[in-house]
RNA sequence: UCCAGCGUAGCUCAGGAGGUAGAGCAGGUGCCUGUUAAGCACCGGGUCGCAGGUUCGAGUCCUGCCGCUGGAGCCA
């Protein structure tokens, strides 16, 4: 007598060798069709797809009534013989609904019905991109998001768990704020008790004084932009990580996030084929994510852009193009270091000439853009003052940060990193709302 | 916020020299034992974004508004 393993996924069957094993799988119908009496049912069950096959003379008459009227996205549980199936390897060519077969497929024994679902408004056709966000809260279900999301969630345990082995700890900054960490951009007014308060746009302030109390910390969550921006690289909502790190100098936080961005990629890698095959990525792009990364100075990048014909005046900041032009310049990141004074905030140290910052940003390959920006913080506290009077920053909401020039101050240097950018590059994405769940976007909130 | 484009069936779109709508998919009913966004046959499905205007007559032309998309600025 043959034992049935219950309690089990796809996942589970694409991992470990289940071959004429019988197994009871509970899901989500993702498509059916049928040739006559033999019937194949795609079968999602949040860990993968596999294809089901129901033949007439290997079930009962009332399995196979069942399976004629299953309509997408109804919920049945299938128990089954796991069967090998060469005819499923996935081929480029022949559109398979963007979904990847495992090798796998099912031989139906019984059926049953848990969930009749009716009129499913995703249907396997394209759809419009208003469309498809008006049904975010479906759309996930599709799978190209579903590798998207999956692959999200392993460049989110990476980052901590390298962080983790590089001895930071995690100190969470406050989401709201009473004032602005960086003043020049516009911040989500929030009414606290008849007080303004803001949704934080970074946690860098907090985890300076962070870095200060216990070395290496790093913050991890959602910040909030109020900007009117509506561009493929911007949300209202993203999240960032953002370490910093006490004794710390440009040079070490470029190691530190060039590894991070190594280290992202290789668990990628390691962990998330079958979504890269779904989303078609071409694979060898990011086996050449290999350390060191390119490095140039604000004046070299501003350089390169002139040897490309591209006008561009020196002491101004980079736009999309600007970015785009230098990232497809390069076939792994790269870091622009030294940025002029003018265009960077106010805490940035200054380099000895006092004209440009000890600032870098990072730069995704095949035209991404900046997923990363960081620098040395200014420690003197007569330097600092003297910036934010430059720039009219109000001493009196930033006397906490500057107290930390005051108390034991120290070198120290830290950067963020924007996940859905990074997300999207590695998935080589359109847009970053799908990097995301539920994208916070420009006049679009809705579900 | 600025520039450009688009709003026709549940979805994706066609019609667009003004004469009151059409195809695929989805849904329904059949046929087919290896399909793979299967195929074939038949069926149901529409205040042509909203408001006004021109006209005997507007999905089609004009004006305004609303919504969306793409791009720019700003940034991660």
């Amino acid at each position: 007598m043959l034992e049935v393993i219950n309690n089990i996924t796809i996942d589970d069957i694409r991992k470990n060798n289940l071959v004429n094993k019988e197994v009871i799988l509970r899901g989500w119908v993702w498509n059916v069709r049928s040739s006559g009496k033999i019937k194949f049912i795609v079968l999602r069950d949040g860990t993968g797809f596999i294809q089901l096959v129901v033949e007439k003379n290997n079930v009962d008459n009332a399995v196979l009534e069942i399976a004629e009227k299953l309509t997408q996205e109804s919920v049945i549980e299938v128990r089954g013989i796991v069967v090998e199936n060469s005819r499923l390897k996935f081929d480029k060519n022949k559109s398979n609904f963007n979904v990847v077969f495992i090798g796998y497929e099912m031989i139906v024994k019984d059926l049953k019905l848990l969930y009749k679902t009716q009129d499913y408004p995703i249907t396997p056709k394209e759809h419009g991109i208003d469309f498809l966000l008006d049904n975010r809260h479906l759309w996930i279900r599709s799978s190209k998001q579903f590798a998207i999301l999956r692959i999200r969630n392993t460049i989110k345990n990476s980052i901590r768990e390298f962080l983790n082995k590089e001895g930071f700890i995690e100190f969470d900054s406050p989401i709201l704020t009473p004032s602005a960490c960086e003043g020049t951009t516009t911040l989500f007014e929030i009414d606290y008790f008849g007080d303004k308060m803001y949704l934080s746009q970074s946690g860098q302030l907090y985890v300076e004084a962070g870095a200060l109390a216990f070395n290496k910390v790093y913050c991890f969550g959602p910040t909030f932009r109020a900007e009117k921006s509506k561009t493929r690289r911007h949300l209202m909502e993203f999240w960032m990580v953002e370490p910093e790190i006490a004794f710390a100098t440009l040079d070490d936080i470029i190691d530190i996030a060039q590894n991070m961005i190594s280290y992202i990629v290789s668990k990628v890698l390691e962990n998330n084929l079958y979504e890269l095959l779904i989303l078609e990525r071409d694979i060898s792009k990011l086996e050449n994510i290999k350390l060191p990364f390119y490095r140039i100075t604000y004046k070299e990048a501003v350089e390169l852009l002139h040897s490309k014909g591209h006008e561009f005046e020196f002491g101004q900041d980079f736009g999309a193009p600007e970015e785009t032009i230098i990232s497809e310049a390069f076939d792994k990141p790269i870091i622009i270091t030294h940025y002029p004074k003018s265009i960077k905030p106010f805490y940035m140290k200054l380099d000895e000439n006092r004209e440009f910052v000890l600032n870098m940003d990072i730069l995704a390959p095949e035209g991404y853009g900046e997923i990363v920006g960081g620098s040395q913080r200014e420690d003197d506290y007569d330097l600092l003052l003297m910036r934010m009077k430059e720039e009219n920053i109000p001493l009196k909401e930033y006397q906490w940060y500057l107290d930390l020039r005051k108390y034991g101050s120290v070198k120290h240097a830290g950067f963020g990193l924007g996940i859905e950018r990074t997300v999207s590059w590695i998935c080589k994405l359109d847009h970053v709302r799908q990097a995301i769940p539920f994208p916070r976007m420009l006049y679009r909130y809705y579900p």
